[in-house]
DNA sequence: ATCTTTGTACGAAGATATTCGTAGAAGAAC
DNA sequence: GTTCTTCTACGAATATCTTCGTACAAAGAT
């Protein structure tokens, strides 16, 4: 299934996956900590995004708690492809190069990238040999 | 400004980025070759697209040329820096890493990202001295 | 027990994006 | 010139997303 969260269920989201379980209460302090929303605006927008799976609900108690279905990995890896499909159109390398250029990382995740790469080619030595 | 191109204004701006100037019913026949639209449905976007100022057009005859005013370099920063703050929270390291495991890249890119890893890797100790 | 607070449900307004039909101008074909 | 095709303009229907007000139930405070 496509995992399409639009701009504002991204915002819950995040926040759903910083807090873990947590209540709409929860979600919307933390929202408004950076813009001003209403209190039920966002009870509808977790209500929509449980009826269309983004998350679950446990509606035993008064206060329903809700936690995420979709993991940040899964929207990671959805928002990506369609960054490769539409404006980077299939060039990885230009994506990671202008990555990197324009959102410093540190020499750690450089080293984790070099590390990756390393490993990543050998993969890769390996299955040209299989061809 | 903002460069914040709808859904469908990307897939139009992609077609006028691999043509060049071009006319309405260049872009419309690109499109239909993917999906199926009215002719008079592109018109209209690339109308109000014109009116943001994605695009430029000549009026002067009677076919209208039209030519993107934004590249394809400002749409993908912008679209990256979005894909940062949202699913990526900053963490350059995992997009790269993402982008790399998702979107098999051919040797040549694997050495052009080394090569640039090398080179941002001195601009970054050169930095350190500095501070 | 009553009042206040805190919660959900829900409808509907507002905003934005998308789609298309119709009208009429400009050329091209005859 | 008349007809046919191709183009733009534009209004309006549809769809989707976002926001909020109101109603009402449950829990807590006094």
């Amino acid at each position: 299934m496509e995992i399409k969260p639009t701009e504002s269920e991204l915002e819950i989201l995040q926040v759903i996956w910083k807090l873990g379980q947590c209540t709409v209460r929860d979600v919307h302090e933390e929202l408004i900590k950076s813009k001003d929303a209403g209190y039920t605006t966002t009870l509808k927008l977790m209500q929509i995004m449980a009826d269309k799976g983004l998350v679950e609900r446990d509606t035993n108690a008064k206060t329903h708690l809700y936690k995420a279905l979709v993991t940040r990995g899964q929207a990671q890896t959805s928002a990506l492809d369609k960054l490769m499909d539409t404006v980077f159109k299939g060039s990885t390398a230009d994506l990671v190069i202008q990555a990197l250029g324009k959102h410093r990382a540190s020499s750690d995740e450089i080293d984790a990238i070099k590390n990756y790469l390393r490993q990543f080619e050998s993969q890769e030595s390996r299955a040209r040999d299989q061809d």
